[in-house]
DNA sequence: GAACAGGCAACTC
DNA sequence: GAGTTGCCTGTT
C-alpha cells in the first residue's frame, strides 16, 4: 500500500541513521523487518504488511511536519547542509522497551553485532516483552557485560517498578532522569531510548561522533536546548551527515 | 597478541 | 568534578 512520498520519507537514510536495528535492505533496495517490507517506486513509498496505514503513519512520524524548525536550524550554516543531507530523515516511534534493550545493548558495540544481538533476541518474531524476556536464558547471547543489565531493565519493567508508558506524557528531563537511574543506563543511552523509544524529540544523545562533530563545527559553549523543542531531529541529521560524509571518503 | 569499539560505573585524586 | 580503568566480545 502507498505510505507517503519519498520526499517525507526516505527510507534509506532513515533506517540506515543508527536509530533502529530491525530493517535490513536486501540487493534491489527493498527493506525487511519481520511484519513489513518497505521500497520505494517512482518517488513513492509503499510498504507491504498486515499492520494498516494507521501504524506506520504514527511508526514513521509522517504526521509531524518537519520542516516547522528549519529557520532554526538554518540560522547556523553547518547544520543547514547537514539538514539538506538528511532530507527524508524520519525520527521513528518505536517501541519504548525494545529501544531500551536495544540501546543498552549498544554500549562500545558495533552496528552489526548489535543487530545480530537484537535479533537472537527476536528470534525472527517481535521484540520480546519485558516478562519473557526477563526468564530468558541469556548465556549465549554474546552479549558480555551487558547481559545483567538487560535482565534488570526486563525485571523492572515486568513488575512494574518502571513505567515506561508513563514516560511518555511526563517531560523529557523527567523521563531522561528516570532511566538513567538502571544500571547500565547512563546519559547516552538515556537520550537515545528517550528520543527513538518515547519519541520526546528534544532528546539530544551525544556520543563520540556526535562529540567531533560538534567540536569541529559549534562554538564550545553551544547548548542543544538553543534548537528548540526539535534538537532531537537537529542531532540526527548532524549524526547522519557526519557518519555518511566519513564513511563516502574512505 | 594488543588495541580498540557508537558506554557505564566505580574508583581515584 | 575531572580523569582513569575494568568490563564481555569480536574485529583489526
Amino acid at each position: 500500500m502507498f505510505l507517503t512520498d519519498s520526499k517525507q520519507l526516505n527510507i534509506a537514510k532513515t533506517f540506515e541513521c543508527g536509530q533502529c536495528f530491525r530493517w535490513n535492505a536486501d540487493e534491489n533496495g527493498v527493506y525487511h523487518t519481520y511484519n513489513a517490507d518497505v521500497y520505494e517506486e517512482n518517488s513513492k513509498v509503499y510498504i507491504e504488511s498486515d499492520k494498516d496505514l494507521e501504524y506506520w503513519v504514527s511508526y514513521f512520524d509522517l504526521d509531524e511536519d518537519y520542516e516547522q524548525y528549519n529557520d532554526i536550524f538554518d540560522s547556523i550554516d553547518y547544520l543547514k547542509k547537514c539538514r539538506e543531507y538528511g532530507q527524508g530523515i524520519r525520527i521513528l516511534r518505536q517501541d519504548p522497551f525494545e529501544a531500551l534493550i536495544s540501546f543498552i545493548i549498544s554500549q562500545c558495540n558495533n552496528i552489526p553485532r548489535i543487530k545480530g544481538i537484537v535479533e537472537t533476541l527476536c528470534k525472527g518474531g517481535p521484540f520480546p516483552d519485558a516478562c519473557c524476556l526477563k526468564d530468558m536464558d541469556l548465556t549465549d547471547l554474546h552479549a558480555g557485560y551487558r547481559t545483567p543489565y538487560i535482565l534488570n531493565a526486563a525485571r523492572e519493567v515486568s513488575d512494574g517498578t518502571l513505567k515506561l508508558d508513563s514516560l511518555r506524557t511526563c517531560s523529557y528531563e523527567e523521563a531522561k532522569n528516570r532511566l538513567l537511574q538502571l544500571n547500565g543506563v547512563g546519559e547516552k543511552v538515556a537520550n537515545c531510548a528517550v528520543l527513538y523509544g518515547l519519541h520526546h524529540m528534544e532528546a539530544f544523545p551525544v556520543d563520540v561522533w556526535m562529540k567531533r562533530a560538534l567540536k569541529e563545527n559549534f562554538p564550545a559553549n553551544f547548548d542543544p536546548k538553543s534548537l528548540g523543542p526539535f534538537a532531537g531531529l537537529a542531532q540526527q541529521y548532524i549524526f547522519y551527515y557526519a557518519r555518511q560524509t566519513a564513511t563516502d571518503s574512505r
